[in-house]
DNA sequence: GCCTTTCGCAACCTTTAGTTGCGCATCAGC
DNA sequence: GCTGATGCGCAACTAAAGGTTGCGAAAGGC
């Protein structure tokens, strides 16, 4: 099943980074490269990529400020992959759930006609 | 937030072509790695590969038949891998919706005091 | 016994996350 | 209005991960 999710932005929120660098930026409300670095075992440069990304999928948005880049969490996208999110991980909990039917089932079945 | 999630976990499921080979497994019962790369743009080293990783952190496990090796999906673990998507969805969604109330809240007092 | 199938191992290529280094722009102080 | 600090982007480099091909070895079919 898998969902038919975009892959750039399963991808996007797949990286345990970025997903921190949301989580930041959902607490202090926006950031820059800068001052998310000092948050993070990582440089500015690192960080910036990551925002690149992020930006280019629609999860963040930059407002120039001066000499700074604010970037800030778009919530409507957010709010999508975090359906995303959830979406397979409830498909797979079906899934699992049907495949458990199943096999009480055939377990059941068997009980009845051979007994072993 | 980000939920102390194995970050193993996390980057195991993070992967798309990773997540594919978890619903072939789950929709086929079980498959090696020369079954599933038949049904991918991929080799069978590289679907190999990617059992390895799945296997390392326990979402599958090989049992060996013969000359073949069979995968199949530990479904404990991915329901526990399925909550915890969920989980960062979910967070993610409460973090906005106490946003949305903070800023309703401000508006409001803003109209109160000020009527701009 | 031979041929096929399936696998694991090793070498290699490419992309991506991360680093460092540099040059440009913007704001603050004097 | 210079001068210095701060924040940024671009470029070159390294390290790891996903992918490929090319072996040789073990298990089955005939």
């Amino acid at each position: 099943m898998s969902t038919p999710v975009d892959d750039e932005l399963w991808s996007a929120i797949g990286d345990p980074t970025r997903r921190t660098l949301i989580d930041l930026l959902l607490a202090a409300g926006a950031g820059t490269a800068t001052s998310l670095s000092a948050d993070l075992p990582l440089t500015r440069q690192a960080v910036s990529k990551h925002l690149a990304v992020l930006d280019r999928v629609g999860l963040v948005r930059a407002e120039p400020a001066g000499r700074e880049r604010r970037y800030r969490v778009d919530e409507a996208q957010l709010a999508r992959a975090a359906a995303q999110l959830a979406a397979v991980g409830t498909s797979w909990d079906a899934r699992l759930r049907r495949i458990k039917h199943i096999a009480e089932a055939i377990e059941r079945s068997r009980d009845h006609t051979e007994g072993e």
